[in-house]
DNA sequence: CGCTGACCCTGACGGC
DNA sequence: TGCCGTCAGGGTCAGC
């Protein structure tokens, strides 16, 4: 389900929901997520605060007195702000409830996400290597270039490698790449830095783009309060093969690359 | 070190 | 109506 703009989109939407209050009980239905969920979650966090929520790639961070809760949705997983007369789904693993009765709910139905608990200001092996933010300054086409060369993968699987950059999901390599006209079998270490300024930028603006529309809704994400966001009307290429391109009218290709689905125009993508 | 493919899991959908 | 195969926005890991 979500990539980047989808965790930003739900961190804004729960963030002044929760900030300042303090934990009541935690309840884990099902701990058998990714990886199990931090057996000590429900007593570490129960009586803290929630004093910030900030996000690391596609990883959410509430940060308390004692530790930090991250939290990663996976494919399929949401956060959704409720409460106690709301009835519980199924997949409905882990429910948060504050003392004013707020619930911050944890649903997922393939279980590719992940729930741990990381005590005082220690981190993650899983966020200790990655690469950098897609929206800071770090990032550049010139950053991408030095990276690329010798590099024999396709673009695409570089950009939507982690510890290249975070962030870059398959929808938005789609795009990135359809809007900076690179094909996304092309191998990273032939590609030209002026084309991969063309591409750091692109990169850029679909995630600010979507970001600012909500992130988009495919299946089943939705915001906090369980409304869909509306970024798919601007999609240009993902889920369209077969289809015209919207700038040309060849049709799209669909093929899979790295055993994900890949559009491409081939008259504006070279 | 870089790269490829298998794999974790449930649900939706299309073809028969 | 049901059964079966395929696919889905993520990311790790074994093996070469």
């Amino acid at each position: 389900m979500p990539e980047l703009p989808e965790v930003e989109t739900t961190r804004r939407g729960i963030e002044p929901h929760v900030i300042g209050k303090t934990i009541d009980r935690v309840l884990v239905r099902q701990s058998s997520l990714r990886w199990p969920v931090s057996p000590e979650l429900s007593q570490v966090l129960t009586g803290n605060r929630i004093g910030q929520v900030n996000r690391r790639a596609k990883y959410l961070l509430f940060t308390t007195d004692s530790g930090r809760m991250m939290v990663h949705l996976g494919m399929s997983g949401s956060l959704r702000i409720t409460d106690r007369d709301s009835s519980v789904r199924k997949h409905d693993h882990i429910d948060i409830t504050f003392r004013d009765g707020t619930i911050l709910r944890y649903h997922d139905p393939r279980r590719f996400g992940s729930v741990f608990w990381l005590p005082g200001t220690s981190s993650h092996v899983l966020i200790d290597d990655l690469g950098p933010e897609p929206l800071s300054t770090e990032f550049s086409g010139d950053y991408l270039f030095k990276l690329s060369r010798g590099r024999k993968v396709a673009v695409k699987l570089l950009i939507m490698n982690s510890k290249v950059v975070v962030g870059v999901g398959n929808i938005y390599a789609n795009e990135a790449l359809h809007l900076a006209g690179i094909r996304p079998e092309r191998v990273a270490s032939g590609i030209s830095r002026a084309r991969y300024n063309r591409l750091a930028d692109k990169i850029r603006q679909v995630l600010n783009d979507a970001i600012a529309s909500g992130g988009t809704t495919l299946r089943d994400f939705v915001h906090e309060d369980g409304s869909p966001g509306y970024f798919k009307q601007s999609l240009t290429v993902y889920g369209r093969g077969g289809e015209p391109c919207l700038n040309c009218g060849t049709r799209l290709t669909e093929t899979r690359l790295g055993n994900r689905a890949t559009v491409c125009c081939k008259k504006c993508q070279r």
